[in-house]
DNA sequence: AGATACTTGGGTAATTCGGGTT
DNA sequence: TCTGTCCGAATTACCCAAGTAT
């Protein structure tokens, strides 16, 4: 749940890796600040969460700091640096992560955990179409956003992509107004 | 709590047979990176303390740097079964993921977080000593550990495997004592 | 023998943790 | 199943003093 807006007790522990008991207490004594629901069960704003553990320089979990994270993965150096300042623009709050190869794309994939993935149609060494398939058969994956792109997108190209579960393909050059749109990211996320 | 993300300061002293005292000063110096609880507890990253460890030239306990996750990746489904098996036989307390191509492998790499991997030297679509190389230069990755493994052993494949990062290369078939013996299992995990 | 720095140990108050019950 | 509340047990911090090595 990386962009839940409010969370329990209890996942503040997890998050934290501290004891529910410790949570409570420090609810209790004022020093993170909650909200009771009217059945009495307390809820944590995200933000409250994140200056409570900042001024007591406690870690901030990245599954908390980051609004969304995106990795663009594509085998040309010059055109992730691009796509990485062209994203940044346009979505300040947006953690944006490079790939260059298809075996640094699939690592990333495991240990950066995007919430999106835009990955060029055509890379030396990776099926675009059969990475969308082993992202939608595993459970720990299959929440994540595919989008992929080309320089030149033909109706086929789209439907084999569409059909293994990417949500579109794009044309480059990228244009960062319709990826966030084919992505789905709200304003909070694109604009702020 | 062997794989504890955070660790007290009690632990740490008990871990490396020093004292209390030692240990928060330590801390206190800025030697031993650590946070504060809002209660003013020390929390010291398992990672920290052994960086610390290793940076000092201290020897590293066992139960820091145990193996406790084991990716297993071989392109037949067989002998993924006999291996998942046979290791699991002989050490209960290590947990066993398999993977059967090289892109699963590379997913579970990141999502399943292994201490350690296993890995044919000869996959379709993977190089093993690209992986190792990889897995060395992530930070994210950097600590796990590496055993290729060949139905023919040369030396000319040993070396190349060992030069980029794996700790050794095994004969097939598998031999789980001396599986063990190269991860550096000990007792405690290989038989219990 | 002195000086400095590092390590260790005791005693009390406060914090964190985990279980049992609603 | 999750959460709230209560309570006791274990752990930790802190301060101060003494031992050890260079």
């Amino acid at each position: 749940m990386p962009s839940e807006h409010y969370v329990t007790s209890h996942q503040v522990a997890k998050l934290i890796s501290a004891s529910n008991s410790s949570i409570l207490q420090w609810i209790d004594k004022g020093l993170l600040p909650a909200y009771r629901t009217p059945g009495g069960h307390r809820r944590v704003e995200r933000g409250a969460l994140i200056r409570f553990l900042r001024d007591h320089g406690m870690p901030i979990p990245r599954q908390l700091a980051d609004v969304a994270r995106l990795l663009v993965v594509d085998d040309e150096k010059t055109f992730l640096r691009n796509a990485k300042r062209l994203i940044g623009r346009h979505a300040p709050l947006l953690t944006v992560e490079t790939a260059d190869s298809a075996m640094d794309a699939l690592l990333k994939i495991g240990i950066f955990r995007p919430d999106a993935v835009l990955v060029d149609a055509k890379m030396p060494g990776i099926d675009g179409v059969e990475l969308c398939r082993r992202l939608q058969a595993d459970p720990a994956t299959e929440h994540v956003t595919i989008v992929a792109m080309s320089g030149r997108v033909t109706s086929k190209l789209e439907s084999a992509f569409v059909e293994a579960g990417a949500v579109g393909v794009l044309s480059k050059p990228l244009d960062a107004k319709l990826l966030f749109d084919v992505l789905g990211l709200n304003q909070a996320v694109a604009s702020a």
